[in-house]
DNA sequence: AGTATTATTGCAAATAATTCGCAATAAATC
DNA sequence: GATTTATTGCGAATTATTTGCAATAATACT
């Protein structure tokens, strides 16, 4: 679990990152919690956020809109992601990894985690 | 060029990134020509900066710190990046891409960049 | 179940990065 | 050198995120 009590706010933002197949924001979150009517505090989802990352229940994804977005790390569920440019749609990105990650192991670092992510432009805006 | 000027604001952020090993922030950049005694002003790097990044003169880079860091794009030198979770050091990586493209070129999306960050702990920290 | 303990929340205020409006300045052009 | 207008500086505004603190609610204890 995250932290040590299971709170209703911690219940209903997990239900928003599952109720949703992209990574959202926490304003993301915020609102879709407001629009069912749950009493709940932007203040507070950042720091069950934090927390959540911090367990590794979550992922930071960044695509330099000047906000984090978070999705929920699942079982077999490591993927990249691609970011439109132009509608700022986001779409999943499976592949092997075989290679960058062989690559990787040689050096001296010790690889915790990666992100890639693609840009360019979806089907409908090209 | 970047915009239509070569102005000495320009010169100096320029100068700045290139005697940077590494990407450097916004505000790094301020600090550093503020050393040199240069009169410049934050908004004027922000501005520049996002002018270089269209012209893709520079690349922007993303470790979650909650602030982008910006390097040079010179020729031949595409590369990713290792950030140390625990003493924020970043390296330069150096991989084979073949198959990484290879693979996402086969998708209907138009790739026009990626981004791919490692992160875990620096010789160092471990 | 009732009470005690303390993690968690809500709220308001504080930070930090980035952006914007506008008048003053300085590159490039004539 | 005078003119044009892109660019700058400055201050204020915006936006995302964080923090302090008293109030609340989950769990543990009896």
């Amino acid at each position: 679990m995250i932290g040590q009590r299971y709170t209703k706010t911690r219940k209903n933002i997990f239900k928003a990152l599952s109720n949703s197949k992209k990574p959202i924001t926490a304003q993301e979150i915020f609102n879709s919690l407001k629009n069912n009517d749950e009493k709940i505090n932007l203040a507070s989802i950042y720091r069950n956020l934090d927390l959540m990352e911090k367990s590794d229940l979550i992922s930071v994804i960044l695509f330099g809109e000047g906000k984090k977005r978070f999705e929920l790390k699942e079982e077999n569920s490591h993927h990249h992601h691609f970011f439109c440019e132009n509608c700022g749609d986001i779409e999943d990105i499976k592949m092997n990894e075989d290679k960058i990650l062989a690559n990787i192991k040689k050096t001296k670092f010790l690889i915790k985690e990666h992100k890639l992510e693609f840009f360019g432009l979806c089907p409908d805006c090209q």
